[in-house]
DNA sequence: CGGGATCCCTGCCGATACTG
DNA sequence: CAGTATCGGCAGGGATCCCG
């Protein structure tokens, strides 16, 4: 563990050394609902401004009821999400991204961007690596 | 599908709109190698320079053999990571990053790091949601 | 519309054993 | 050392039903 990087994933906090390579981090679950199956993608999804449950389930293609549901509520309990539920019938509830959930998603789209920028280069890399 | 950042994660090549919201978008399998529950974090070990298989597995925490092979054959395919093999005995191997390895562990990190940063807020918001 | 509860199954992943 | 092969569990997640 060391270098100039793989300090840069480290941080102080109360004495303590947070390492995210060791399975033990307390940052390890919320790095999975950010870039877990479908966390990435909720994400990204609101970043354009709020969205209400099905126009969400719409956006993010593929997902269940179920799943989005328990995207949601993982990424709102880490302070990512905010969820504002009017008592109206019928309900209406509208999901959007905190500050924080913004610079996340930010981030993420920065590597998405890449990858879907790149992705030329990759399918020639599957094609040389399968011609094999 | 509108908005600034939604058409940020779409490309065109070929005249064909790729769209990583969209279930079947060739894009998802790449993302789920990055952003998988191994992918980040080899890639992440990688960026301070080329490593062997048995000291790989040492600084992913955690990881087993065998989703070490998997996830380093995942990586090789997509063109993000080289592997240097020596017909020597004993067999040695290393594994290092491409130039697009590289910067996709870049904006990985980058990521990361923000996480890393603020799990205190994080952690302020999980409590506050449990206390309700 | 916005979900919660339940059922069920697939496939991910860990453990173990073996090869060159 | 650097892997491959095989087996088995169990939990992630899809489908469906239901309710306010």
């Amino acid at each position: 563990m060391e270098g100039p990087h793989t300090r840069a994933v480290t941080s102080y906090r109360a004495g303590v050394e947070y390492n995210v390579f060791a399975r033990a981090c307390p940052s390890r679950p919320l790095l999975e609902h950010v870039t877990g199956r479908w966390g990435g993608l909720t994400l990204g999804a609101l970043v354009d401004g709020p969205l209400r449950f099905n126009e969400l389930r719409r956006r993010v293609d593929g997902i269940s009821e179920k799943m989005l549901s328990q995207t949601l509520q993982a990424l709102e309990r880490d302070g990512l999400v905010h969820r504002d539920a009017q008592p109206t019938t019928p309900p209406r509830v509208d999901y959007s991204l905190t500050p924080l959930g913004r610079e996340t998603a930010e981030r993420l789209l920065a590597l998405i961007h890449l990858l879907m920028e790149r992705m030329p280069e990759v399918e020639a890399a599957q094609r040389a690596y399968d011609a094999r």
